[in-house]
DNA sequence: CGGAAGTTTCAGAAACGATTGAAAATCAGC
DNA sequence: GCTGATTTTCAATCGTTTCTGAAACTTCCG
C-alpha cells in the first residue's frame, strides 16, 4: 500500500469525523474507528485498527464492540482465518438512521420517562395539596413541562418516521425539503440534483 | 419561598436537563442554568442563579454567556435596579429552532467545509496524477465522500427549512408526521391531540 | 484434552474539559 | 474622572472520561 494521497485522505477523514463525534456526545476513538471503516470500505481487523490509529488493543476492542451496538458496524467472517473482520454500514442513509434509532433509545426516551416522572410530582392533586396560595406558580410549572412533553412526543413521531421501514419515504421528503431549503433560503450553494442514493 | 414540592421539581428538571445536556456535547452546567431559567419562567440574576445552583461567579457568567450567543436566553433590565436578570425563551420550539440553527452553524458547515476540501485532495485531477493502478480506489473513496456530502447537503436544506422564518410550516407538517408516526409506528403511546404549541 | 490464536475485561494512568476564585475590566451615577 | 457595584477573564486546580496494558477468558483445532 502506497503511504501518499490516499491514506492522507483517509488519516483526515479520519480526524474530521472523530473531532465531529466529540462535539457530539461521541468517544471520539469511537467515531474514529468507524471513521476508518467507512472511508476504507473495505472489511478490517483489530490489529489493522490498532496499527492504523496507534491505539490500545483493549480500546479497539471496546469501540468495535460500541459500534456493533449501535448497529453501524458488522463482523465479517473470511474463510480459512479465525481472526473477526468488521465493515461499516456503507449506506449513509442507513447508517443515520440507525443512530438516530440508537439515540433516541439511549437518550430521549429515558429523559421523555423522567420528564413524566417530574410532571407527576406536581400533577393537579399535588398542586392541591400545597396549598391555594401555590397554584398559580404550580400551574405555569406544570404548563412548561407540558410543552416540552408535547415537543419530545412529537419528536419521537417524527423520529419514527424517519426509521421505520417505511421511513424511505421521508428520507424522499427530506431530500425534496431540503433541495427546496437550500435553494429557497440558503446561501446559494450548488443544490446538485436530488436522484437518489440507494 | 417555600422548599418543598416546586423547589424539589425544579431541581429534579435542572438536573435531568444538565445530564441530557452532557450526553449531547453541551456543558453540563450551562444546560443547567438553562433548565433553572426555562422551568423558573422568570428572570433570575446571576447571585440567584450561583446560589441555587451553587456554582461560582465565572462559571455563573460564563454560562450565561454562552447561552446569551446560543440565542435561548435573553437580558433582561429592571428598572431601579442595576443588575441584570436573565429570561430563557419560553416557546419550546423557537428554543430547538436557536439550538439547530447554532449547532449547524458551528459544527455542521465547517464538518462540511473540511470535507469538500478533502474531496478535493482526492478529485478526479489528483487520482490521474497518482497513477493508474489506483484507478479505482480513489474512484471509491471519493463515492463515500460524495454521499456523505450529498446527505450534509440534504441536512443543510431541512434545517434551513426548520429554521428560516417560514419554518413554522415544517414545524406543522412535523406535528402531522409526529402523530402519524407515533400512531403507525410506535408502541401505541398515547398519542395526545394536535392542538398547536405556539 | 492442551495449547495457540483471538477477544474481552478492568484497575490504574493519562488526557481532557470543566470549574474556581481572584484580579482586571466595565459601567452607572455622581 | 472617581467610586462602588457588577461583570468578565484566565491561570491554576479539580473531576470525569477515556485509554492502556496485562490478565482472564473463549474458541478452535490437532
Amino acid at each position: 500500500m502506497q503511504p501518499t494521497q490516499l491514506n492522507e485522505a483517509q488519516d483526515r477523514f479520519v480526524a474530521v469525523w472523530g473531532q465531529m463525534g466529540s462535539a457530539w456526545g461521541i468517544s471520539r476513538t469511537m467515531a474514529e474507528v468507524h471513521a476508518l471503516l467507512y472511508i476504507t470500505g473495505e472489511p478490517l481487523c483489530t490489529d489493522d485498527i490498532m496499527e492504523r490509529l496507534r491505539i490500545s488493543r483493549g480500546n479497539a476492542s471496546m469501540s468495535m464492540r460500541a459500534l456493533l451496538d449501535w448497529g453501524i458496524v458488522e463482523r465479517v467472517h473470511r474463510r480459512g482465518d479465525r481472526k473477526e473482520y468488521f465493515k461499516a454500514e456503507s449506506d449513509v442513509w442507513a447508517m443515520f438512521r440507525a443512530i438516530v434509532r440508537e439515540r433516541m433509545k439511549r437518550e430521549v426516551d429515558p429523559l421523555r420517562a423522567q420528564l413524566y416522572e417530574i410532571r407527576d410530582q406536581t400533577g393537579e392533586r399535588a398542586g392541591e395539596r400545597a396549598g391555594r396560595e401555590q397554584g398559580p406558580d404550580f400551574l405555569a410549572h406544570n404548563k412548561r413541562l407540558d410543552e416540552l412533553l408535547r415537543f419530545f412526543q412529537t419528536l419521537e413521531g417524527v423520529s419514527n418516521s424517519f426509521v421505520s421501514p417505511a421511513g424511505r419515504g421521508l428520507q424522499a421528503a427530506a431530500k425534496i425539503l431540503g433541495y427546496i431549503g437550500g435553494a429557497a433560503i440558503g446561501p446559494g450553494k450548488d443544490a446538485g440534483d436530488t436522484k437518489e442514493a440507494g
